[in-house]
DNA sequence: CAATAGTTTAGAATTATTATAATGTAGATT
DNA sequence: AATCTACATTATAATAATTCTAAACTATTG
């Protein structure tokens, strides 16, 4: 979803009634400049910093989902124990900083055209996603 | 681990003691023609199927994560609510079937060399593995 | 054969997530 | 504008995966 578009608008051509709870998560989401990463835990403070009233979890929960099937949020496995939200719904890698636990995006440019030899028939590639791990570089210094 | 080693050797050799649990376990993991993927669940049900008397949750679980730490095992994150994990311990690429959930190995030689442009400065690389979803290719055939 | 440290176990606790069912509300219909 | 109805929100209960606890058990050492 494009930043500072009309949320209510957007909403409803996907057939989702424009809630107060909903238009604040896109606000909370989308009116930013740039795409990011969050679980559900982090949502939800967001949005309770930026509330006066309270958002019930379930909603959150609610939400994301509903969001996830229109294409507005995509979810990514990094972590076995949680899920990971991007605004960034493309098709597209990631660093994933073992220290601190943070989603970095990853540009097509930084990685060379990924070729991919082998073929499993009957079946066609949906995505092609790279994880690349690092951690501190604090070993052999002289 | 190879197939048909010593396990009561191997177990101790790293600090673990070769009780009937953990040498049935490597039994079901190890002896074996391939590497394998598996969850908890998966893995309960092996054992349990192969063994007299019964093994506890708390075991396979306590003993997955011990040959994890000891670099047995390796943990795959492809489904962010279940963990998975591979016999396979060396940095290679998935495909992963999504009907069937199905996690398919990935030779070296089945892909291109990656080559990352993009540094993280202070960081190091730990590891590059890429996850190729594919899916039943139903759609247009004449 | 103790003694001891490590291991197994059942079951409770925890955490993330989903289901339930009552209440509320957006948008359509009168 | 009042009413209707399908969709949403909510608190709370339920579930599922995993971890914790503390007692019973066992491999190894002396
Ligand atoms: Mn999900
Ligand atoms: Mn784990
Ligand atoms: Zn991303
Ligand atoms: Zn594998």
């Amino acid at each position: 979803m494009p930043k500072n578009c009309n949320f209510i608008e957007k909403l409803r051509e996907v057939g989702l009634r424009p809630t107060k709870q909903r238009i604040k998560m896109c606000e909370v989401l989308y009116n930013r400049e740039k795409t990011f990463h969050f679980t559900i835990n982090d949502l939800v403070k967001m949005i309770s910093e930026q509330m006066n009233q309270k958002i019930s979890l379930a909603t959150v929960y609610n939400t994301v989902h509903a969001f996830e099937k229109k294409g507005y949020l995509k979810e990514i496995s990094i972590d076995s124990h949680k899920s990971y939200f991007d605004t960034n719904t493309s098709a597209h890698h990631h660093f994933f900083d073992e220290d601190t636990h943070e989603l970095i995006d990853c540009d097509e440019s930084d990685i060379d055209k990924i070729n991919i030899r082998k073929k499993i028939t009957g079946k066609k590639i949906n995505s092609v996603e790279l994880l690349v791990r690092v951690a501190s570089d604090n070993q052999t210094q002289k």
